[in-house]
DNA sequence: TAGATTGTTAATCGATTAACAATC
DNA sequence: TAGATTGTTAATCGATTAACAATC
């Protein structure tokens, strides 16, 4: 009865990772459609206000079902829950923080990731002086225990959120203890076998650079057509 | 003189978003090697290291100029030096948070930013707790006084570290005050003129979405293998 | 029924990879 | 010179866009 073995549906060819990352932006923006009471939506308006095409997002959702109805549009409600369902919204995860220093702590702190499913067990670092503090009713523990407790726990996602020159470390304890995936802060790159775990690198700071580099183009186009 | 008018130079073609975003990559490379004192490299060993291929290195970099030597590869220090003026290292950019919270304070703590030559000149907050005190040194101003504050300042960048809900509106106050780039941390997404304003969005929750949506690919990946 | 909008195939576009002559 | 590795062109791959029959 699942969406796959429809008529016309879906085969399991590898979804891009381009699509991946959409789904979210999906997810979110019918959320948003829900709380204003917004009960059906088509592929062109979505697109108008994600800023995609109506074509690309029709696509998108044709690799994991057929969600829509022609000549009617998409139900928020049900396409919402079927976003929900296929980025496992709510399905229980479990996640260490390896460095409490400040980005460590917003993570820990921001209340919105319990809601989604992602419960974060416990932080390490090796300052002494956090060691053994807590942070919202989660303890820091020394770095040094992280091996033992991964073994003791079962972890599916370690989050790290040190300098540079500790992470490849930290990562290979991370991987050896089990976990599926790395979400990754630190300025650095790992070079895992893709087997082996999966790693989203979070390039805060290089975000800025694409940033000031695609303001230098405009600006240079900008003065090329003035001449 | 400059590298773009050597013989089997570069033409001022649109250089992809693609390749903009692998440039801080290689300069964080880059500098790794100078600190441990390697003075050359090829594409070869720098794809390797940062997951990526030979090929794909020498067209990114022939998208600004010839800066490596047939035989021998690149010359670290020469190439750091050429990334680091392509990615506009150091010069100077002024900046302004909106958004005193938790996450806004860990962007303006951070101290490698000023050497990378992004000055966060101001917070702007509509909380009466956190307006007038200081941060790091820098004030938090009432948000009301923002549409001044860019009249009286020229600032680069915005940044928008708020919930989403007034994020738009916020965005249209920056862009009106003549921020040439925003740097939304916000989940939310804006429908400007590309022209006008150069937008660059970091989904933290996303990501880690994507990171859940990889692993269950996986975990399928190796059932279907293990039959 | 007429209008709307999907699901899906085909065409296009862009980015990555492969290959190799040029040359250090 | 022989070996290495670039710069660059051509081939491949993948993602986006366009188009349209199917159908609500």
């Amino acid at each position: 009865m699942n969406s796959s073995d429809k008529q016309g549906g879906v085969t399991d060819r590898k979804i891009p990772n381009s699509v991946i990352k959409r789904l979210p932006l999906y997810h979110r923006y019918l959320c948003q459609l829900m709380r204003q009471k917004v009960d059906r939506i088509s592929s062109q308006k979505l697109a108008g206000e994600l800023g995609l095409t109506a074509s690309q997002i029709r696509q998108d959702l044709n690799y994991f079902g057929n969600f829509g109805m022609r000549g009617y549009g998409y139900n928020v409600k049900e396409l919402h829950n079927e976003i929900a369902q296929i980025i496992g919204l709510k399905e229980q995860r479990q996640l260490v923080i390896v460095g409490a220093g400040r980005l460590g702590r917003v993570l820990i702190d921001y209340p919105d990731f319990k809601e989604m499913g992602f419960y974060f067990r416990a932080l390490f670092d090796n300052d002494p002086e956090l060691i053994g503090r807590e942070i919202n009713g989660k303890k820091i523990y020394n770095i040094a225990r992280l091996e033992q407790y991964l073994q003791e726990n079962r972890i599916d996602i370690g989050v790290i959120t040190t300098p540079p020159e500790p992470a490849r470390e930290i990562a290979e304890i991370l991987v050896n203890g089990g976990v599926k995936g790395i979400w990754n802060f630190a300025p650095t790159t790992f070079n895992f076998d893709q087997e082996q775990v999966v790693v989203e690198n979070v390039c805060i700071g290089e975000s800025l650079f694409t940033l000031t580099c695609r303001i230098k183009e405009q600006i240079e186009r900008v003065e090329n057509i003035l001449g």
